[in-house]
DNA sequence: TATATACATTTGTACCAACAACTATTGTAT
DNA sequence: ATACAATAGTTGTTGGTACAAATGTATATA
C-alpha cells in the first residue's frame, strides 16, 4: 500500500510532500514498535536514546550538552531526563573538575547491563520491521536518507 | 555525512539499526522544519495534521475514530485536541443524528482559510527539505519506505 | 579588581501526551 | 422487555515536553 492509500488522501499530492509524509509516517511505525519493547524494561524512547549515547563514549565522560546535541530528540529538558535516569541507578553524574560549570555522564555497569539485556530484542526487532527489504535496498535507502539531509 | 558521523556512533551498527536509526533521525529533521513555520500560525503538528485529514474529506463529515486512525501521531487525547481547533474555529463538531454515541467533524472556512495560506509555504519548504534529491531518487524513496511497511 | 559577558546547567511553569477508567448509546441474545 | 456486551467518545491522572527565566561558574575587558 502506497502512503497516499495508508493515510486516505483523497488529494493527489506533490511528489515532495508525498515523500516527507511517508517518511514521518514510516518513522512513527517504526518507532511504535521499538517503544512497545523498552516499554516493558521501564526505559522511555529519549531515555534509550541516551543510555545507548552514554555506551558510544567506552567509558568517556559526556557533557549535557553534548548528550543533547546527540539525541534524536533534542529535549529541553536533558537534566531532568537525566534524574529519571540515575534513579534508575543506570547512569551516575558528576561535577567536572576542571570546569565546575559542566556535568560528567557515565552510564553505569547496570545500565550497561539493561541494554545488553535489550541488544538481541530490539536487533530481532529492526530485522523484523526491515524483513521486506533486502540488503541492496537497505543500502539504497540509507544512502538516500543520507544525501537528503546533506 | 552518513547517519553513523551524524549521531557521533563509535560502535559500528548493524545495517538493520543503522537504517531504523537513519529513518526516525531524518524524521525529525524534516518535521522540525515543518513545526517552525507552522507554529508562526499558532498550529501544532497534530492540529495541522488533523486539519488536512479534514479538508481531506471534501466537505463530508469524519468521525473522531476516523481522524484519529489517519493521523501520523495516533494521539489518544484527539477529543482534547479538537477542543482546541474548535476554540480557534478552525472545526466544527457536532452529535451524529443517525448514532448519537458518534461525533461529526467538519473544517471550517476559517481552517480551510488557514491551510490555504500554509499550503505555498509548507510545499515551498518541504521541495528545499528535499532539494539533494532528483525526482527519480524521491520515487525511488516512495517505493522502498512503501515497501518496507507492507 | 570590579564589571560585564558568555557558558552550562537547572528550575519554574504551562501545555501536551499516554493510559486507564468512566459515561452514554446502540446492538444482540434470551 | 431485560440484561449483557460492544462501540464511541470523554475525563482524570500522571508524567513528559517546550520555552523562558534563573543560577552558578568562567572568561574577557577596562
Amino acid at each position: 500500500m502506497g502512503i497516499e492509500d495508508e493515510i486516505k488522501s483523497d488529494l493527489s499530492l506533490r511528489l515532495e510532500t508525498k515523500t516527507i509524509i511517508n517518511i514521518v509516517f514510516t518513522s512513527r511505525i517504526v518507532e511504535e514498535g521499538l517503544l512497545s519493547l523498552i516499554k516493558q524494561y521501564d526505559i522511555s524512547a529519549q531515555q534509550y536514546n541516551v543510555l545507548r549515547i552514554l555506551r558510544g563514549q567506552k567509558g568517556a565522560a559526556a557533557n549535557l550538552s553534548t548528550v543533547q546535541e546527540r539525541m534524536v530528540d533534542k529535549s529541553s529538558n536533558t537534566t531532568r531526563l537525566i534524574d529519571k535516569l540515575i534513579k534508575k541507578n543506570f547512569v551516575k553524574r558528576q561535577v567536572c573538575k576542571k570546569n565546575r560549570r559542566k556535568i560528567e555522564l557515565f552510564i553505569t555497569p547496570e545500565g550497561l547491563e539493561v541494554l545488553e539485556t535489550l541488544d538481541p530484542i530490539t536487533e530481532e526487532n529492526n530485522k523484523e520491521q526491515l524483513a521486506n527489504l533486502t540488503k541492496e535496498e537497505l543500502n539504497t535507502l540509507n544512502t538516500l536518507l543520507d544525501k537528503l539531509r546533506n
